[in-house]
DNA sequence: CTTACAAGCTACAGTGGGTAGAGGTTCAAG
DNA sequence: CTTGAACCTCTACCCACTGTAGCTTGTAAG
């Protein structure tokens, strides 16, 4: 029986998270001391790792709810859960390619920005210029 | 002058959200028709876009608003406007390095269950399984 | 057994960067 | 003059937490 402290210290998660996610249902409420104090077995804490892992992964907190609900069915289908990694997956890739894109276009405005090493900067010259970026409105980084 | 309709579709912006750039101190107050409606001048516009570009380009709110008094001082320093941007770019390029590490990540997932075509999928294992990550708590993708 | 104090508790507010809706008013074209 | 699209304010909501205030409980040392 572990303390609310002792699986935030092993986890690597808050305390005031771990009752957030109780609160939202991801974790069971768990049993109490007489005194009104949370206490917790390995399978609260191996849920919670999973959690966690899922979380560094950057799975949302619905999409991590789908996945304990497949894995809390016996009867759950490879295929669904290999569906939200792969939809997780392109997330992250079409993240990567519009950060990417940025990345890109401030080293150019920095470059711009380097050539006259004197007098004024052109930074906010190209922040201000609209016409000079690729712009597609709708940012979504 | 223009209506805030106007300043929307000119900007790409959705009309409640140059409201809350109001709000927050982001616009100036515009001037108001008889009526109470907002009117605004070019430079409204162009500072608008302003806003808009440096968004896209992944500026906080706090650093646009950093850019914006920069720019309307009259004696702003090139150097503070490049040490801005020059944090941004480190910004996104920490980003990018912890999204590719999880793009790995995943993949790495996705290809260790397709290697079993047929009986039960290994996502749900790697989830679990936080020894087989490289897990550095605190995720910040 | 008492005391000290770390760790727990609830409840609520705030973060960033907006977005959505209700319910009412104004503007401009026909 | 009428219509209806666009405007107005105000409030609440989104995600995934985080922080604070004010109180109670658990535990180890003396």
């Amino acid at each position: 029986m572990h303390a609310i402290g002792t699986l935030a210290k092993r986890t690597g998660t808050k305390v005031q998270t771990i009752r957030y996610y109780e609160q939202i249902g991801l974790l069971p409420e768990p049993g109490r001391t007489e005194g009104g104090q949370r206490r917790y077995d390995d399978d609260d804490l191996d849920r919670l790792a999973f959690i966690r892992h899922a979380r560094q992964l950057g799975f949302t907190l619905e999409a991590i709810r789908e996945l304990l609900d497949l894995s809390d069915n016996p009867g759950w289908s490879c295929a669904d859960v290999d569906v939200i990694a792969h939809r997780q997956l392109k997330e992250v890739e079409a993240r990567l390619a519009r950060l990417e894109a940025l990345r890109k276009e401030l080293k150019r405005m920095l470059r711009e920005c380097s050539r006259d090493t004197v007098s004024d900067c052109r930074v906010l010259e190209v922040l201000r210029d609209h016409s000079a970026c690729l712009a597609d409105h709708g940012t979504g980084v």
